[in-house]
DNA sequence: GCCCTTGTTATACACATGTAAAACAATTTG
DNA sequence: CAAATTGTTTTACATGTGTATAACAAGGGC
């Protein structure tokens, strides 16, 4: 049958074009409805280009969570460098760049949320949510002990936990807080955890 | 070909029996990767009785999501009974029950895990989940109010998220923290929601 | 022991799945 | 303009999916 016209393009713009369309399909069918074929047709391309470029659905589901988990570190990254000197300022940085957009939007939480779904069967995946969830932590120590906090590995764990939680309750139902309510209770336990 | 010999039992067996077998196999596989023949099969019966008693394996899954709910809801109203008339001991209390066996069971926290995957994209679980964090934030502000919480809806809000991500972190590592260490972090949150 | 009820299994069906690779088309080069 | 390169589509394949239901078997009643 006559084939589909289209244009040759790299190696880069393909992925890059798979990874995002894997992402946007995550947030809106979750971990068990994602399939090669939808990949394919979001990302305006046919099915034979995921496992030509990235091996297989596995794969490419990988390749989406290191790019995810290096967008939400660059922009926390950013967040804090923005916010000057100030240990203080640079944590309540960290914690608000979690709540506002790009990160607060549901469509990135969402596709976060399909990712810790497939890390509880996927050891692949596991791992990589493993290695995202330790950087974070450090990253979150650093900012504490700079604070002055004590138990410093408890409190990330603390900190993250909530942050998490908020992040999944708003992924579920953004009608259950507002990201300003979300900001307030993370700097609240900030106040408990610092002292 | 030869069936497979069985023996006849009465609805509420069978229902029960596949409802157990649904929260393991959702446990285990995640959300994405169940099936009703898998199901059957660790139910030990035929996958026909799953469109028998079930209408089909959404109906199950929405099924096995209120009866796990129902356990957990029993699990936590008993440990805050037993705590007796303190206001604060029923708070410790609830907040323990969550980081204690059987709650704290692995398998149990992946599979409710299971079903906040499922939640982002099916209406009907999501419809159920709303119902649960509704009734059991509404728990955990009678209990933080009887303690002397002002504003208990957003403490109670910032409580059910803390817990809820330790849960997660728990279901995706259980080595990440004791289960002694979440109930210290939950206190020191009371203790800051509190006042 | 036979008959009846009904719980249950096995099968069929239509459809969806991920992967492999042949074949084709876009584009560049000479 | 033709040939070569290689990006890409389409097709085929084997397998898995959820549901419906005919047929059978367990077990109770008479």
């Amino acid at each position: 049958m006559a084939r589909a016209p289209f244009h040759r393009e790299g190696e880069a713009v393909r992925r890059d074009a798979l990874i995002a369309a894997t992402a946007q399909c995550l947030a809106t069918h979750g971990a068990g409805g994602i399939s090669v074929r939808m990949v394919a047709a979001a990302a305006g391309v046919s099915a034979g280009l995921v496992t030509h470029y990235f091996g297989g659905i596995d794969d490419l589901i990988a390749a989406t969570y290191h790019a995810t988990g290096d967008r939400i570190g660059a922009l926390l990254d950013a967040a804090v460098d923005a916010a000057g000197p100030a240990p203080r300022a640079r944590l309540s940085a960290y914690v608000e760049a979690n709540f506002r957009p790009p990160i607060s939007d549901p469509e990135l939480l969402a596709t976060w949320a399909a990712f810790w779904a497939l890390a509880g069967s996927n050891p692949a995946i596991a791992a990589i949510r493993d290695s995202v969830a330790a950087a974070t932590r450090a990253q979150v120590e650093a900012l504490l002990a700079a604070c002055g906090a004590r138990e410093t590995r408890l409190a990330a764990i603390g900190l993250t936990a909530l942050i998490d939680g908020l992040w999944l309750e708003r992924s579920l139902n953004p009608a259950t807080f507002s990201a300003a309510e979300a900001g307030a209770l993370a700097e609240r336990w900030l106040d408990a955890l610092i002292g």
